[in-house]
DNA sequence: ATATCAAGTGGGAAAAAGTGGGAAACGTTA
DNA sequence: TAACGTTTCCCACTTTTTCCCACTTGATAT
């Protein structure tokens, strides 16, 4: 499982080191898109044919989604590279996707369960802090539960 | 089970021990994650898989589709990590997490039935006298009037 | 009281992770 | 085909993390 959060440089040349935790569920080959929220999702290569299998299956999954997320979803297939990772853990941001996400010398890269989100950091910092907020309702349920 | 409170010093290093007392059920591995009212929560690996499960991202269904959901996923994995502990028992607190929890020099770590919580150790001494005043008002009115 | 042991704390050295940059390989264009 | 700009590969430096050892403290037992 993709657990946590990690800053990272972005050098001249695109490149930004996978955090080393991340490498091995990674494997050699990901997919990066754009994501939803300003940020890039990256998928493992087989996470990623479970993802446009859903996305692309019933057109009733889709029916109930707000048009611009329908409008995500093309893109999301339109602007989706594979991409290696090198021999020491780096890979390499399209510039088309480094500004899609507002990306500059920094990266946020979060793991979140079975992909990872690449972030503007100073976004990520913002948008965590309202993140925070909802999250408290939501987790005094959750630790109701797991007491069950 | 898990009880007791426990005041132990975090090094320069963000290490922190693990009481004696926790060691042999928290196991080798185990997961940090925000808890409510700023501490920290720690999992076994088994009791996370629990919670995570329970939080179901259902598998029919994309999860980052929904907005809350994605925000409340960022929230709880890119906010959590696992930490192997160590060979005379300390776990390393990544920075985000300390600061998240407002840990300084010392922490609190209280067992919680199966999860432990580390609290900023004045915060809890706070804490706690609200929860004593609290308990002696709830209790009057459990034995008092069964509903209100 | 002293020795012993377990628990907690601190810190140095080795290893790993992250970063930067040069040079070879590639491809494109004039 | 030569010149130029990109991309890829590899090497080297720096910083961070990990691992291990040792000191301190407090409780227990003799």
């Amino acid at each position: 499982m993709l657990i946590g959060e990690y800053i990272h440089t972005i050098d001249e040349k695109n490149r930004i080191s996978l955090p080393a935790k991340f490498r091995k569920e990674m494997g050699k080959i990901i997919i990066i898109t754009p994501g939803l929220d300003s940020c890039l999702f990256v998928f493992t290569t087989k996470e990623w044919e479970k993802v446009s299998k859903k996305l692309g299956s019933s057109e009733e999954e889709l029916s109930f989604l707000k048009s611009d997320q329908r409008t995500f979803n093309r893109n999301m297939f339109g602007q989706a590279v594979d991409v290696e990772v090198d021999s020491i853990g780096r890979i390499l941001i399209p510039d088309f996707l480094k500004e899609r996400a507002k990306l500059k010398n920094t990266g946020a890269i979060i793991g979140v369960q079975d992909r990872l989100e690449i972030w503007n950091d100073k976004v990520w910092i913002e948008y965590k802090k309202n993140a925070e907020k909802q999250a408290e309702v939501l987790a005094e349920k959750l630790v109701g539960k797991s007491d069950e």
